[in-house]
DNA sequence: AACACGGGGAC
DNA sequence: GTCCCAGTGTT
């Protein structure tokens, strides 16, 4: 299946390739062990444009692992808020206090050390340990999984364990220990700019007479797909809660979907309920206090990987009671012109930015 | 082995 | 609408 010939040749059509072609990018620009660690947690699940204005951000205000970890995770989540995935900067932040603490503040050089920080697997730590520190360790991503199941030819779902036993392997014996690093961004970058999902410009690659899926004319079939489940719809009702011009906010549980982040208050309706009701009596658990549902402000669709929302959003008064935290881990009173300051998920920032309550 | 975990881009 | 994106952690 892959002889020493073909990996000499894999590897020279492509390191060849990614010099004349690599696109010009933020973290390419580096050789910070930190920065692009930063740039491998932002891109997991996350594509290249819609990272590289984080990445100048978040770099710019935690330039280095000790501002990072002595940073509160509320400034790390603003950094964040609009990225998903929110896990990762939890993590992240929490792997800079480790770092910090346990390392002297020199991020490990090795896959092993990487792969004990929370947040970094086995593709970040082979990532970060190839291209930062020229360590000979292999990739696995969406893109290598494209570009090996063409080139090989596999048409097993990528995601069983045999499959990805099979992939890492192919990924191990080719990556070579002259520039590992260029090596496996080189396979990155080809399937990302050449051997797309859907129409790959196989006219352009450099390993087009290599790939056994292309010879057959099945480039278009690999890797193979599986169905995924429908995604449920739940409805939503949330208040906002005026008090002499202040609004009340409260943050979500530290850990699990958005964690950490602020809401306004409000949950799920249940059978036979009104939105009105839904929203009186979610605000009651969540913060114990007693409100007016005044009027219908705005709904919201918003899609999550597993399932989807409608949001709606009522105005409402406060009556009686202090706010105080029984679902959540913090709550406040702030003014519209203050909101910015939280973090919120993408679902309420389109609330107050379309009511323009800031 | 299966699922939870965001938001956006491409078609 | 669907699928995917420089995946990881939990159960």
């Amino acid at each position: 299946m892959i002889d020493a010939s073909l990996v000499r040749k894999i590897r020279r059509r492509l390191l060849s390739w990614y010099d004349n072609h690599g696109r010009d990018l933020p973290w390419r620009r580096t050789d910070d062990p930190y920065a692009i660690w930063i740039s491998e947690i932002m891109l997991q699940q996350t594509q290249v444009e819609t990272v590289q204005p984080y990445y100048q951000r978040f770099l710019k205000r935690f330039p280095d692992v000790g501002t990072l970890a002595r940073a509160r995770l509320d400034t790390v989540l603003k950094q964040w808020e609009g990225l998903g995935y929110y896990g990762r900067a939890r993590n992240m932040h929490k792997a800079a206090k480790v770092v910090v603490q346990d390392y002297e503040g020199q991020v490990p050089t090795t896959s092993e050390g990487l792969m004990a920080l929370p947040g970094i697997g086995r593709y970040t730590a082979g990532a970060i340990a190839s291209i930062a520190f020229g360590r000979c360790e292999p990739i696995l991503d969406g893109n290598v999984i494209r570009i090996l199941s063409r080139l090989f030819r596999y048409d097993q779902d990528p995601k069983s364990p045999e499959a990805q036993e099979r992939l890492w392997d192919w990924a191990t014996r080719l990556v070579p220990k002259g520039r590992p690093g260029a090596f496996n961004q080189a396979m990155m970058e080809l399937g990302a700019t050449v051997c797309h999902r859907q129409n790959p410009s196989c006219l352009l690659c450099p390993v087009a007479t290599l790939c056994q899926a292309r010879h057959h004319g099945e480039q278009h079939l690999l890797p193979k797909r599986v169905k995924r489940k429908a995604r449920p719809c739940h409805t939503i009702a949330v208040g906002i809660v005026y008090k002499r011009g202040r609004i009340l906010i409260d943050r979500r549980k530290p850990e699990g979907l958005l964690g950490g982040l602020w809401e306004f208050p409000g949950g799920k309706q249940e059978p036979g309920e009104s939105l009105e009701e839904t929203v009186k009596r979610e605000v009651k658990e969540e913060l114990g206090i007693t409100v007016s549902v005044k009027r219908h402000l705005i709904t919201i669709h918003h899609a999550y990987t597993h399932f989807e929302i409608e949001l709606h959003a009522f105005l409402c008064q406060h009556m009686r009671g202090t706010p105080v935290c029984h679902a959540s881990t913090a709550v406040k009173w702030v003014w519209p012109k203050d909101l910015e300051r939280y973090a919120f998920p993408g679902a309420n920032k389109k609330i107050f930015q379309a009511l323009d309550l800031t």
